[in-house]
DNA sequence: GTACAAATTTAACCGAGGCTAAGTTAATGG
DNA sequence: CCATTAACTTAGCCTCGGTTAAATTTGTAC
């Protein structure tokens, strides 16, 4: 028994997981990220961003407030709750890390930030960890 | 004008679209395996494998049948279009050398191959020559 | 040849993440 | 103050990738 699933099996719920996550994270480093630049972020901003329309953001930034990664205002700007600067944190520390690796290994800039925007999300924190050794070993740690 | 899309929106579309072709590479992937392994493939066989329910497979093989990578006989074996064929070449090899590169940086071999799952279908062509010169320029080339 | 088990298909549903179109609210210039 | 514009919301639609339940086909054991 338990033989209804093959072993390899558990590979592939990983990766569906990572994408259950993956707009949540992308949202949250870039609320962050307009945030730092610009003292606010509103839904315009994001649709501009992420090259999508203001009622999808509307509709994903219902889902974030609802698991209380973010607070709205109605017709205000969007804010981070603490959990949701937290989440922002670690994304952005792992982005960078992606970002740094690759580019360390010799791929150009756009093409790595390219990359990283995928990839970031299917990097498990072993793999992480050895990203950045590789890069303290290779004395470009940033 | 033409400042409807900030200038890194076009990141998030890579990865948009690498999410679309990402569950045609892994089933024409999975078939020739299972083809490789057993002689032929059943529907069953792949919700074993990816540890989905069969209805599932069936409408997922469904639009690759429409898409032209997989041919279908009612009640029979999947098989590979001469498309789905080299499709499955190219995927397989490009998971391939994901896997050997996150082995040869120091990942776990069950690591490796969980993030390897959702990696690969990230992975451009400039960053997967960059993991092959990595992998030559270490003497571990496979 | 019949009964049963396994595989496959069909029908009906769901949530996520996209979209357009239309209505509402807020800010601002004259 | 009012008209315009920008931002936001709401309504309704789509596809994809999942699900369960029920019907059908196929292969096989007896
Ligand atoms: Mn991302
Ligand atoms: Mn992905
Ligand atoms: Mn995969
Ligand atoms: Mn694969």
């Amino acid at each position: 028994m338990a033989k209804d699933t093959a072993q390899g099996a558990h590979r592939f719920r990983r990766t569906r997981r990572d994408h259950a996550t993956e707009i949540t994270h992308d949202y949250v480093e870039m609320i962050a990220k307009i945030e730092a630049m610009h003292g606010e972020c509103r839904g315009s901003d994001l649709a501009r961003q992420f090259a999508v329309s203001h009622v999808t953001v509307t509709k994903t930034v219902a889902r974030l407030k609802k698991d209380g990664w973010v607070q709205t205002v109605p017709y205000g700007p969007l804010t981070l709750t603490a959990k949701g600067k937290r989440l922002a944190k670690t994304v952005r520390a792992r982005h960078e890390t992606v970002l740094a690796f690759l580019k360390a290994i010799g791929v150009s800039e756009e093409t790595a930030e390219a990359d990283t925007e995928g990839i970031e999300h299917h990097v498990s924190p072993e793999t992480l960890r050895c990203f950045r050794r590789f890069l303290k070993q290779n004395k470009l740690s940033n």
